[in-house]
DNA sequence: CGGGAATAGTTTAGATTTCAACCACGTTGC
DNA sequence: GCAACGTGGTTGAAATCTAAACTATTCCCG
């Protein structure tokens, strides 16, 4: 076997301090959005991309995809966020294997009023204290890395 | 209630690239790792956190907070990687509460040979397709969300 | 010294997540 | 058509994680 490149100490120190900042800083965004809104991250991101989907309704499948679930766990989850009344699931009738998620409007209602406490810990946690041009590497680098992601 | 300071579209367009990509890259980075050498991303954190330490030992409390973890998963999770005896915990003779989690030679081979294929991801899939300047970034702005989540 | 508050860590129970198996439908090719 | 295979989604059981309660020890302070 031969000896594996390792990062040097540079390469190293800037991917210690992303791997435990962002852990930190996800762990602060669940614990705030449970606590205030009772909402898990996971539950908040999916809202969020029916929101934004048009007609707010996105299949199963492209809803997991744009929210980095398992389509079982999006499943499981779905069903939490129904039986709540946030979401409403219903057949997709030109493929009768698909479903369609619905954001309804109890949903929106409830996406709204966490975004606006949500988008305050962004700004005091990540965007306040970044320069404007380190967030826009962050832009640019994690748009490299979904790049590579969807190749092999 | 006022009405929230909005992201305007660059800081929004950086802020979902970075949750969509790091979301991505851990769930893969935990896959290759379960699959390669059946450890999760933190049991893999614990282990090199310990291997990093004086002695190759940490206090609970100290083990939770580097590998930021609560520790209550932590006890799960330590009693898990003691069981397949990748650890070993034992107690602190000056601090009766206190227990002092050991990486075993067992535990750090197997660290040993993770590392070497999980450096392997981390290049080809963050450090190698970006700039060094923008993981600079990544460093320096990580950084800075270490520093105010450490205060209040 | 003694009692209350704080700290270290574990445990239990409940919620969530993963993994593999599964059903239903669609697509392809003969 | 129809058999084999691929896709969309759900399900149930097992693994893991969270939250709260609990034990034990140490710290603080009158």
């Amino acid at each position: 076997m031969t000896e594996p490149r390792w990062l040097d100490a540079t390469q190293q120190r800037a991917w210690r301090a992303y791997v435990d900042g962002s852990a930190k800083l996800t762990e602060l965004m669940d614990r705030d959005l449970k606590t205030r809104h009772g909402l898990s991250v996971s539950e908040y991101e999916i809202l969020v991309r029916l929101s934004e989907a048009p007609g707010r309704r996105l299949r199963m499948a492209e809803l997991a995809e744009h929210a980095s679930q398992s389509r079982s766990r999006l499943s499981h989850t779905c069903a939490r966020l129904e039986s709540k009344g946030f979401v409403q699931r219903d057949h997709c009738p030109s493929d009768k294997r698909g479903v369609f998620c619905n954001l309804t409007d109890e949903g929106f209602a409830k996406l709204d009023r966490a975004a606006r406490d949500h988008v305050e810990v962004v700004r005091t946690y990540l965007v306040d204290v970044v320069s404007p041009d380190d967030l826009a590497a962050i832009g640019r680098a994690f748009d490299a890395v979904r790049a590579r992601l969807d190749r092999g």
